[in-house]
DNA sequence: AGCTTACTTTGGAAAGC
DNA sequence: GCTTTAAAAAGTAAGCT
């Protein structure tokens, strides 16, 4: 019984640093796409059409990208941001260490399921399930440490890893979990 | 030590001090709920439990208050949303949700979300609907929970339908506006409901 | 009655208030 | 705690034709 969750990589988070006091105000000023309102936020925003991404450089340097749908589109982004900001004359680290922060990914069980039901399965202390604020029952496991909200379209959605293994690992256990159960 | 000593009367002082507006708060809003004693009671006490284990540290004395009301007339089968307990406090809605589960989680206060149907003696007395809608309206929610149709649903919708659906079934129609008006509701969302519920549970409604 | 846009929830980093 | 970014899930809401 091979099953397909359709796990699908929705976001991935990273972090960098490709360079030392780096002056906001020139990347907005020659860059007329780039956000900057220092009295709102710190940081400037950068956006990529392909791979389509957001990239918030901060004046220290270090940088977050946001939007990629896989690890490697987020370095992709990252080189981009780098030659960008190199072009403008700002000195840059040319191959910057990327970190990735966060992955969010959705799946599907495949089924119809009862929240009310999985609730009590899992353990009204491990679960929060508001139906009033939210629809979806929020299931924090600690291994893999993620976060999964549950549909009652058997849809999920896998955030808090760092890795794409740390979803794909989350969906199989709650399938698992669930199908013992009995509610899958 | 004599500072010792006054030292304890000041932190006993503010305690007490706190103690009494945080219950004159939760009279304050019950009575303004319309929310009988044993509510107000149950609610002091989730409030002093919360207190005991220290959980309004970096929280208003007025949003645990709010969150324990919120959770008192859960436990007591009662509910009240929270935009209805937000209504009569300071605190907003969204900040009384987090307090709310924070405490239900550190109290370890085992409640079930909110059945449709503990909805339906408020919505249908303040509509002037007879037990017999009542009934009904219970009678199809039970279904729709076995049918599986109200996982992630609201349970104000669901209950809404329910009424709505019930009150033409006995001969005692509302509309979709005054159902809508006293569930809190959007007519959109009763009749996204009540087309679902009376299409998967064979209800036929001729208007 | 639709359609569109938008807000609810989750996670994480960044610098500063 | 907040601010800003991106994206998914499904329900509800609000504005416009």
């Amino acid at each position: 019984m091979t099953r397909d969750f359709k796990i699908k990589i929705e976001n991935v988070v990273a972090s960098t640093q490709i360079g030392e006091n780096i002056d906001l105000n020139k990347i907005a000023r020659e860059i007329p796409d780039a956000d900057y309102k220092p009295k709102q936020f710190p940081g400037l925003v950068l956006r990529t059409k392909e791979p389509k991404a957001a990239a918030l450089i901060f004046r220290s340097g270090k940088v977050v990208c946001t939007g990629s749908k896989s690890v490697e589109d987020a370095r992709r982004v990252v080189k981009q941001i780098v030659k960008i900001v190199g072009s403008l004359g700002i000195p840059v680290i040319e191959e910057p260490e990327v970190k990735v922060q966060n992955i969010v990914a959705s799946a599907d069980l495949g089924t119809d399921l009862n929240l009310n039901a999985i609730a009590i399965g899992l353990g009204l202390e491990n679960v929060e399930y508001e139906p009033e604020q939210f629809p979806g029952l929020v299931y924090r496991l600690r291994d893999p440490r993620v976060v999964v909200l549950i549909f009652g379209s058997g849809k999920m959605v896998v955030t808090g890893g760092k890795t794409p293994d740390d979803a794909r690992r989350a969906v199989e256990k709650i399938a698992e979990e669930l199908e013992s159960l009995g509610l899958l | 030590r004599l500072r010792k000593w006054q030292r304890r009367i000041r932190i006993s002082n503010a305690t007490e001090r706190n103690l009494a507006f945080a219950l004159s708060e939760l009279d304050r809003m019950a009575s303004a709920l319309g929310l009988p004693k044993s509510v107000r009671e149950t609610a002091a006490v989730i409030y002093r439990k919360a207190i005991e284990k220290n959980l309004i540290r970096g929280r208003s004395i007025e949003g645990v208050v709010a969150a324990a009301l919120y959770a008192a007339c859960r436990q007591a089968g009662v509910p009240r949303t929270l935009d209805e307990i937000a209504q009569y406090s300071r605190v907003d809605r969204k900040e009384i949700g987090r307090t709310y589960r924070f405490i239900a989680r550190e109290l370890g206060l085992k409640l079930m979300p909110t059945s449709p149907a503990d909805y339906v003696p408020r919505f249908c007395a303040a509509l002037g609907l007879s037990g017999e809608v009542q009934r009904k309206a219970i009678e199809i929610i039970k279904k729709a929970e076995e049918r599986e149709l109200t996982s992630g649903r609201g349970p104000t919708g669901v209950a809404a339908a329910a009424i709505y659906i019930a009150s033409i079934l006995c001969g005692e129609r509302r509309t979709q506006r005054e159902v809508a008006e006293v569930a809190g509701v959007t007519e959109v969302t009763i009749r996204n409901r009540y087309k679902e519920l009376a299409e998967k549970l064979g209800i036929d409604i001729i208007l």
